[in-house]
DNA sequence: AGAATTAAGATAGTATACAGTATTTAAAAA
DNA sequence: TTTTTAAATACTGTATACTATCTTAATTCT
């Protein structure tokens, strides 16, 4: 009857709530849901050939994942971010950043560095291909290996979820030519920060990043139109 | 203290899965619902007097604020914290009380600064008293000014969230009468870093004033049998 | 007796039905 | 025409019914 097409291993069993959470959220995030677009449940429903209760679940989980806006009674349409919100979690990712570097620096592996410094590599090479959306993958994956060090899965969840939110505005960032040797050069700094041990350079060179970050995303957002 | 959605004006509509969800979380963090505890569906909802439709999205709602755990087809229970998760918590708050009190310094007006120093004076008076529910409370009140000077409001939903997390647990702290003295003097210079303006000084005191309270709930846990 | 098996009950997953409320459309009045 | 009102429609909110699965306890087998 359904086919669980996100299911790689076919003994796992995901609820079609999660399995419409993940089909939904993964369209907004890609833009085919626009921010503002309305949401029915009827209409999901039968685009999705599910009934309308796993539909609601989802819609109320995308809600808490500040993906979607649910106004009782009138239903739910897909949440847009304002310049001013973007700045807010831009905000508290130098934060959050400052706090997982810092972290990494007290309890990264030999191992895991070694891993960074291979994805940073990596990322380099693929900012000659000048394929934003693969650029920004890189970037996430760099930082990803970052947060998976620190230990601490609250900070890990919450910065996945400001990243969520941010995803749809990344590709802004990384569009410029010549950001690959500014970018280069804070990544290095944040190695070699957690390489010495070095806590309070980690936490302030990260913290610069997502500075620099900002004002860029910023610039481009004003340029828009 | 619970006030979120809540409505005074009894014109305003509030769906079921909102009453539910107040009702259980209100629960959860007063202990009426222990950790570890099931909560089952049909019992909820006959308890409750409502269908299971709306209970269901209400412990949608729960997981995703981390109160309750839900296993597919097995059920949800209330969700207990280990140390470790305390300690998790405790450090993001760490370090956005650090970013709430850098931006209070520079958002902050006047009114709400002498609105503040009302606060730390109520806080100290009701530390007389001794009822430590009370000057839990009093504390909040103190650190939510701060916080909704910040002017950023993904910041206040992030730490609203995690001092829900930690609302059982928050008890610990306040209870040796040897706190008034420090906790005083701490405040005093978040207040003075807030008056003065010196972002980066309220930042590491706000840091310090977290750091000193987590060395302190460690201690208590530990000494718990 | 202890392990394995099966059957019964409990519980979550999903679909559907119905009720109530916004929204839209059409009609009537100004 | 423009505004008001009324009816129709399209939603969401909630309850309930049905299905699939998990749990538990009884039963059988070794």
């Amino acid at each position: 009857m359904v086919d669980y097409k996100f299911n790689i291993n076919a003994n796992e069993y995901l609820p079609l709530r999660d399995v419409v959470f993940n089909t939904l959220r993964d369209a907004i995030l890609t833009g085919k849901l626009q921010p503002g677009e309305r949401l029915m449940e009827n209409q999901l429903a039968e685009k999705l050939g599910v009934s309308r209760t796993p539909i609601r679940e989802a819609l109320r989980m995308l809600e808490l994942e500040n993906l979607v806006e649910l106004v009782p009674r009138k239903g739910a349409q897909v949440l847009d971010m304002s310049e001013k919100d973007i700045i807010d979690v831009l905000e508290l990712r130098g934060a959050l950043e400052a706090l997982g570097v810092k972290l990494a620096c007290k309890n990264m592996s030999d191992e895991e560095i070694l891993k960074l410094k291979k994805a940073h590599a990596d990322m380099m090479q693929i900012f000659e291909s000048g394929d934003v959306e693969k650029m920004a993958d890189a970037d996430e994956n760099f930082h990803d290996i970052i947060f998976n060090a620190t230990g601490n899965d609250k900070l890990i969840q919450i910065i996945s979820n400001l990243r969520i939110q941010l995803y749809r505005y990344r590709l802004a960032h990384l569009k410029s030519p010549g950001q690959k040797v500014v970018i280069e050069e804070q990544h290095n700094k944040i190695i070699n920060a957690i390489e010495n041990r070095i806590p309070s350079e980690g936490s302030k060179v990260a913290y610069e990043h997502v500075k620099y970050h900002t004002e860029y995303i910023l610039n481009s957002l004003n340029k828009d139109y």
